[in-house]
DNA sequence: TCCAGAAACTTGAACGATCCAATCCTGCCT
DNA sequence: AGGCAGGATTGGATCGTTCAAGTTTCTGGA
């Protein structure tokens, strides 16, 4: 077995100093071309890695990212980020940075966490998900100056902090205007309840759209939480209710997904759209709305970078916009 | 901003030296015991956590372990490892261990990825999925004496290194039988290409249950790769073949849910049984064998744990039992 | 030819923890 | 009382890299 090979091996080979290795890797436009060449022969043929342990000690930095990972529920929901989290891992990689994963049951553990990471890892950034109104993690991460980017806007102040979004509203009004334009007038929406930035978001978009068809939302809707029951039994509802609605669009597609059941036994010609695109609505047909994920993952990686090396403190925002997938339930 | 706490900082505050404070969070047996709790003390008023970083760079160990992340390919499958990934986090910060991310494009890559991981990060282990028959990755590992475990049976030799592994056969036999105490004669089985190890231990399950009932399987069967659409047509041919099953089993949902496609065009009466009980399967009311992957990312992290204690150089491998979930389909 | 100034390269120190070897206690025995 | 064994504690060296400051080499102009 070789031994280690070290910055010193590697100028030792090269004939010049550690310094110089050490420069080469880092601001290589200062080394004379002729011994760059000579150093970078000396690190391929040695095979040297530069050991993280040893550059974050002095440097303080990592070149590590963490991003959270639930506990596995719904599993519908769940591929959401699964994917995001797939994404973002090609990603980070080729920017040179490696993806670590940490769980927290509930948004204090989260926190501390945070402090884990922070001091003994010596995490170079965060990626948080589904951000909501007052969140605590934010506040906590930017009084303590640590990058940060959320994929899921600051429901508050759009500018406390560097964030990278699907506007949801556009989704669900692009699914609206599509059911209009095939000749619905009275389009349901089957969300969550009011207070929650994302679920209220893609709320008003359906809304929006049908005031500007000069059509009144009132009594269209339902507000329950998520699942594939708790969407059965409020499309039952609404399709009992006075003036049922010929066409849902549904704020996910576990709920699109309960719809899609309501309506089979009830009325099979009443169109369901859902939201998120995931790899159940493929199987079985639910036209949906489609997050751009990779795309998001990657903005994500852009605009963390961007703070890590210093180019900028709050780079903009990204809002990105989501596409509706057509299959056979509208 | 408080300056950083170090092992110094304890040792000033509670009197006693750097190396007291080292014994006392390594070898805590050493210390006398009312020592022991004023340095405690002294760690917890001033919120000190150990640098990773200054610690591995002595010890060369990083208390980090990696997992490779395929790139969003089904979404089907792919939620299978995502669930044990969910697993494996939580197991291994039980454990002290944080789960480092990496991906790869094929095999050649990955070993790349290996060496760059072990060399800059300082690796303490991996952990493999997807095992096949005469794997590059477990052979260079094992040459290296790189610490992992293989969430996957060697195929070629059972004792070649530490595995956690799901009994396929038992779950495809169990399936079989469950459609043969219904009343099932003819019992199909939708499965992968010979090769696979894998694929033909789920083939091997169905195969045996039949043989055990009298019931030859010749005909009974075809092997095409993953897919629904690649389900949906060999599920055809095989109600068209000369004696149709009245029930078949399926080597994925993916598979299952092609069949139960061609089943609903053809003949409703036919049951389905899928594999992997994925949201898909629980989505659409399919009866599915379900692998206990929480479970087995449990039954990881301790094999890889006793490796990196240095227990024992090779821990007795997990052969853990599935379980068929009942649902609409058979 | 000589020297200032820049460019290229080298040397010493530091990051924070652990290991090693040496020293200090404490209690106990002669 | 003195000596000694044993465990508890201490200081110094070390891991591999980067920063800060120092030294040499090169370049060009008077």
């Amino acid at each position: 077995m070789a031994e280690k090979v070290t910055i010193a091996t590697v100028a030792r080979h090269a004939r010049v100093s550690r310094q110089t290795v050490s420069n080469v890797l880092n601001t290589p436009q200062i080394v004379r071309e002729e011994t760059r060449q000579r150093v970078q022969e000396a690190i391929a043929v040695l095979g040297y890695r530069v050991s993280q342990a040893a550059r974050q000690m002095r440097t303080g930095r990592s070149r590590l990212i963490a991003m959270r990972i639930e506990p596995t529920r719904d599993g519908i929901n769940g591929s959401v980020l699964d994917r995001f989290l797939h994404g973002l891992t090609e990603t980070a990689e080729a920017a040179g940075y490696r993806v670590l994963l940490y769980t927290a049951g509930d948004t204090e553990r989260e926190i501390a966490a945070y402090d884990d990471l922070l001091s003994a890892y010596d995490l170079d950034g965060f990626v948080l998900t589904g951000t909501d109104h007052g969140d605590a993690r934010t506040t906590w991460l930017a009084q303590r100056e640590v990058a940060f980017v959320a994929f899921g806007r600051p429901w508050d102040d759009p500018t406390a902090h560097p964030w990278v979004d699907v506007d949801g509203a556009a989704g669900t009004a692009r699914a609206t205007e599509h059911l209009l334009e095939r000749g619905h007038r009275r389009v349901g929406f089957l969300g969550w309840p009011a207070g929650s930035g994302v679920g209220d978001d893609r709320r008003s978009g359906w809304r929006e759209s049908l005031r500007a068809a000069e059509i009144d939302p009132a009594g269209l809707d339902r507000a329950v939480e998520d699942g594939i029951a708790e969407g059965e039994w409020s499309m039952r509802d609404l399709l009992n209710s006075g003036e049922p609605p010929t066409a849902v669009v549904c704020a996910s597609d576990s709920l699109a997904l309960g719809a899609l059941q309501a309506v089979r036994a009830m009325d099979p010609a009443v169109a369901v759209v859902g939201f998120d695109d995931t790899p159940v609505a493929a199987a079985v047909g639910l036209t949906s709305v489609s997050q751009p994920l990779g795309e998001a993952a990657a903005s994500c990686v852009d605009l963390l970078t961007a703070v890590l090396d210093g180019d900028q403190q709050s780079p903009e925002p990204v809002l990105l916009q989501p596409s509706l997938v057509l299959r056979h339930t509208a």
